[in-house]
DNA sequence: AAACATTTTTAGTTTTGTCTAAAAATATAA
DNA sequence: TTATATTTTTAGACAAAACTAAAAATGTTT
């Protein structure tokens, strides 16, 4: 498996998450900021390898073995993040670029003992759960702040964005995992939110709250 | 610069160590199990790139910008060979294959930070010498067992051949690094030794000794 | 349902890194 | 020092993964 097969593996398994529909080469493309025709080769060559199911014009859909292989690169890809921020004191806006990297290494005992040696953590530094070594992924709670009702008191759980300038921004603001959060006020004209965030007041965009995962108390 | 091309430089590297002429194109494709006729092309396209001084048919040297690439490689795969065995509970013979696929990860960050999360390791698990972030390398002293003298008291400090086998070998023979050894006689016939490893006696043929690098007390 | 717009695929190139086979240069031996 | 053997380079091909431009299929309107 090549490292750029791989990459379209992980992509099109997150591409597949809440939709049941085929994946579209379009999609796809957009995703790797590649061109669709390069997308519809290598889908051809995953599907010759039985990592995908394809039919032209049809999108695409991963078969049980590409679900494996790509739920594996995921796992890596969010130990290593936990790797870089526990042990080497990233902080959470720069491991995305290396853990894309580590991601690739293949050596499965390389993974096992990296698993052991952070205890088995259940989610990456972004709240995003971490797939067993079997593939098994605990599902888990939780919703977007900004589909939370008024004076739900509620926990920051997670991210949905998880690019570099919204994590800075959360930092910014003093928002991190495990973070109390009520929503105060709703303002009828741009939606945005007035909250207490560990008993500090903070008003918020839409945007902010539509990114960040909350779980009730 | 490519995975590739990182490999290319880093086999040069190897090869130049004791070595003042140029280093041949038929070595470096033997290392790299290729063919001579692939490495006149990387060759040239390294030499392009500044990172070594080729003239047809009188092999190549490092530049210094090559040579500092290459030291790099060297400190992260050892780094990361230290990583394995201290953290993850690695042996000295499976780290090989993983550190060199994580040798091949670009994050100065990265790489500093294993560093000092390491505590500054000097040395690999088979005794070679780690370089530092400015890519100076510590001289350590150290002689093959093969030349040392009858009855002269030593340490074991490191490997010449770290392959599996012989690793594999030495763990056989509880001999790591730090064991204490002393020549206790030499057979003339074939020249195998007769040592004494922590008190023990033991018997090892010439090709071991060659491979063994020790210091005097 | 025909016309138009959009999406997807095909066909043909390009780049990177490899190879084989033949040619050229260097090294060795008579 | 000429002949022979070995090493190294060149020339031409190939596979992987990307691209552009054109053709084909699908979707959307009127």
């Amino acid at each position: 498996m090549t490292y750029s097969e791989e990459n379209y593996l992980k992509v099109i398994y997150h591409l597949s998450i809440g939709n049941t529909k085929g994946i579209t080469t379009n999609a796809i493309a957009n995703e790797m900021d590649s061109k669709p025709s390069s997308v519809t080769d290598m889908v051809k060559k995953l599907a010759e390898k039985d990592l995908v199911i394809y039919k032209k014009y049809q999108g695409v859909s991963l078969t049980d073995k590409g679900r494996q292989h790509a739920v594996m690169i995921v796992r890596k890809h969010r130990l290593w993040e936990v790797f870089l921020v526990e042990k080497l004191d990233f902080s959470w806006d720069e491991v995305h670029d290396v853990a894309e990297q580590l991601e690739h290494i293949k050596s499965e005992k390389l993974t096992d003992k990296l698993d052991e040696f952070l205890d088995f953590p259940t989610e990456d530094p972004h709240g995003d759960p971490i797939p067993d070594r079997e593939g098994k992924i605990a599902k888990v709670e939780k919703q977007l702040l900004s589909e939370t009702e008024l004076h739900q008191k509620v926990i920051c759980v997670g991210v949905k964005d998880s690019s570099a300038s919204f994590l800075q921004y959360l930092d910014k603001q003093q928002i991190a995992l495990g973070s109390s959060i009520e929503i105060v006020s709703r303002e009828h004209f741009d939606q945005s939110l007035t909250l207490k965030v560990n008993d500090r007041q903070l008003s918020v965009s839409y945007k902010i709250a539509a990114n960040l995962f909350v779980k009730t108390v």
